[in-house]
DNA sequence: GAGTGGTCTAGACCACAAT
DNA sequence: TTGTGGTCTAGACCACTCC
């Protein structure tokens, strides 16, 4: 049953000692050529498990000095799934319907660095026909200049991006806010009611090419980050 | 001037055809014969060029069926910079300062997961003396025996955990709420502010650790996520 | 100077999946 | 069946940096 490769056993065998803590941070962990020994590999076998590792900051190498376990990081970072609306709504087995509740084309204002003009829309997200989500959206139209003629109460925002409008960089924000009268409404919420608010930003090669305000009711969503040194 | 490695090089190139969308998601990549006719290098520097771009999900290899353009990430995901509190409060030139509030010894709950005996601490984090965060947070004795007779009051919990109790495994879950009595009293605002709650559960080879909930003031805190497939 | 990692070669055999 | 990636070998030379 040793279908794992050498390399994935060699670097699990380091992980796990650096995981169970007896390999400290700092400490030099075996040359490469004791490694080629202690398994009786060639050294590239070796050297992939520890580029492995390296990869996922778990060792520092350096020439001369060796490779040393590396120090935990001040500021850990955990990997979060940030959702698209609709594959989540559907995957919890509810159907997702929308409805564009605003839109209007004007002149971008300095401080959205957007270019020249924007799209602004106001989109509901449903789940099995409940308020879930509001969604304020701006789109450069010189980025974008489709989005003027899209249909977006046919296909989500989101969705027409996605397909149309790949993006090389995105930024996220989270922080909570008390619901605006708007969006309590929409979303059927007392005013200053305690809500999620998601907001992206997203370049392609450097131009901004959208920026979505999405407010979840506080009850109903959470985001969840998940982490294991030991997985990657 | 050309101390770039081919491997990289290489990974550029595809990196770079990806990120112009010249190569659309679904896209079939040269197969790594084809590379090494193009590079004119061995097989290996190829596949370690297209491995790396795979571990960055940048494409998807395939026996048989070729290396693809992957798909862009629906759910996508993004690295969200998790604040050690009083990292960020130093970050920010600010004197941090803690409080403990609360502390108690009790069994644990079987819904907690948390093994036979736990300590509940609460604890008010503090930047220039101004209330920044409130914490609830439990740890199971099982697990770290000297959490009970350790000095809470002098260090903050999630200090001392880092420094004696090294986690291998961290579940994050980011949900905004409003503000309960004693949170609101205790950071000064008004019962049910909009507030960001992050819990943050870690274990160590499978046993849980630790359970904590920490209270931002809505308007102190966002937490960034930025997130570039060019560059991992 | 010498020890360490960084990269690369020119093969080889195997595993898997599409046909 | 066969094309593709997955892994591995046994070397080689180079770059960096500590001594």
């Amino acid at each position: 049953m040793d279908h794992e490769p050498l390399h994935r056993r060699i670097a699990g065998d380091i992980e796990r000692r650096i995981a169970s803590g007896e390999w400290q941070p700092g400490f030099r962990i075996p040359t490469e050529a004791e490694l080629m020994a202690e398994y009786g590999c060639a050294r590239m076998t070796v050297s992939r498990a520890i580029t492995d590792l390296a990869s996922r900051a778990l060792v520092v190498r350096r020439r001369r000095a060796g490779t040393v376990v590396a120090h935990p990081p001040v500021h850990s970072s955990a990997l979060v799934s940030i959702p698209d609306i609709q594959s989540e709504v559907e995957g919890r087995g509810l159907t997702y319907s929308h409805r564009l509740m605003g839109r209007i084309v004007r002149p971008a204002l300095a401080e959205e660095e957007m270019g020249g003009r924007v799209i602004e829309l106001e989109t509901l997200h449903l789940a099995d026909d409940v308020p879930f989500v509001f969604e304020r959206r701006l789109i450069a139209l010189d980025v974008a200049p489709d989005a003027e003629t899209a249909d977006f109460a046919a296909q989500p925002p989101g969705g027409w991006l996605l397909a149309n409008m790949p993006w090389t960089e995105a930024e996220h924000r989270i922080s909570a806010v008390g619901a605006d009268r708007e969006t309590a409404a929409g979303l059927g919420l007392a005013d200053g009611a305690p809500c999620l608010r998601l907001e992206r930003r997203t370049w392609r090669d450097g131009q901004g090419v959208t920026q979505a305000s999405q407010i979840f009711p506080g009850g109903a969503y959470d985001l969840v980050a998940r982490f294991s040194p030991t997985k990657g």
